[in-house]
Parts: C-alpha cells; structure tokens; sequence
DNA sequence: ACCACTACATAGTAAAACTAGGTAGCACTA
DNA sequence: TAGTGCTACCTAGTTTTACTATGTAGTGGT
C-alpha cells in the first residue's frame, strides 16, 4: 500500500470500521474481506485484528462467539451506545478536516 | 486537541502544509499561525517544526533564510516541483480516503 | 496424511504528532 | 540595565496506530 493511505488510514480507519459495523454486526475475518472489496485492496489481517481489540477494550463494541460452519469461532461484533457515540465524534472530526481541506483545494491557496 | 483529530492528521497534516504552501512562500511560524486562524487551533509549533524539517529532507521544497524585522532570521519554505508532485498524490490519496467515507455516511452501513 | 480455506492472534517495527521544554533576537519600559 | 513580551527556531523523548511476519486452529476434500 503506499505509503501516503498508510499514514491518512491512521485515524480513519478506527471510524471506518465502528462505520462499517453499524446496524450490520460482522466478524473480523468478514471485516478485512468488506474492506478489501471496497477498495481497500491491502489492508492487512492483523491490522483489523489488532483494530478489534483496541475498540473492544475501549468498550465500543459487544462480542459474541459464534460457531463458523467452516473453521474456528467466529468473534462477531456489534456496535454498541459508546460506540455510536464514538462514531458520531468521528463524523463530527472528519467533518471538519474534510472541510478545511476541500477548501484549500478550491483555493490552492 | 482531540485525540480523534490528532491522529487524523497523521498522513494529511503534511499535506495541508504543501497545500499551503503553492503559490505562497512561508516560514514556519506564519505557518502554524496561519493553520491556528483556520481552525485547526491547538497544532504544536514543535509539530510544524518537525514536518518543515521532514518534508525540507525528502526535497519537497527549498528553503531561504530571511533576515526578520523582529526576532531572529526567517527559514522561508518554498513547495518546488518534487513537492507539487507529492502534493498531487496527497489529493489523489485524499480522494479516495474521501469518497469511501463519503459512501460509508449516506449508506449508513 | 495432506492441502486449501476459513478464522483468530501476537511480537516487533516504523511513522507521525504530541508534550515539554530550550535558544535567540528585537523593542519597549520601569 | 534589568525585565517583560513577542517573534522565531529547534530538539529529546512519548504515544498511537498500521505495518510485517508469523503462528495457531477448525473443517472439508483428495
């Protein structure tokens, strides 16, 4: 991936999964697919998996195990009151960079 | 700051700095007070420092120094064509970044 | 038994913005 | 002339997050 996306995804990427996971609870493994499929052709296993963890210690999302018809349990996540809380701050923080920077894209200031 | 904001401006903090820098030559405290009066309020001059610093050493841009009316010499950065080019990536990086976040909103996903 | 696919997990690394200071030049004033 | 305030630059060490690279496990098909 390049390194550019590597550094932007920093900070989105929490968002774009709490996104991701609203009103649609899924797995991690389900999760990094989603991601890929729309685009985000490189994101690695272990970035979500590491990204998971993190949300579920914050106290962003509910865990339940599930048994997978092929493989392991599957950790499935739903997002929960802090969680959408969480993602609304979100909106609000990127609402306001992408802001600032359409801007200075009209302005080539 | 937010430590939402803070670390989404990994990746695009550098960008806003080329981006104010076409056409407009800057020294670095113009620059973190001209980023302060566009809202993002609570930038670190140290930040700014280290970003000049960084994106002086990949050759994104040249650099004079100015004698100042007060205080000590101005290092005036100028965005040359390496940096143009970089800058352009951002926005294409940007793009993409934006239009999935974009998506992921109105989906409601 | 072996392989392919699903599924989760972790140790160590790199990049970038932060905190929290420091240095220095100039102008004004008590 | 000592002190204060503003301009202006710089750095050491910390935190967060995505990365690489690897490991573990369960199931089904050959």
């Amino acid at each position: 991936m390049g390194k550019q996306m590597t550094e932007m995804l920093k900070g989105t990427l929490e968002g774009i999964v709490l996104a991701l996971l609203t009103g649609n609870p899924a797995y991690g493994y389900e999760i990094t697919t989603s991601l890929r499929a729309q685009g985000f052709t490189e994101i690695a296993e272990g970035t979500v998996y590491a990204l998971l963890v993190r949300i579920e210690q914050k106290g962003l999302v509910d865990v339940e195990k599930r048994p997978s018809e092929k493989g392991p349990p599957r950790k499935v996540y739903t997002l929960n009151a802090r969680g959408e809380k969480e993602l609304n701050e979100f909106w609000n923080t990127w609402s306001f960079l992408s802001e600032r920077l359409e801007q200075l894209r009209r302005e080539g200031n």
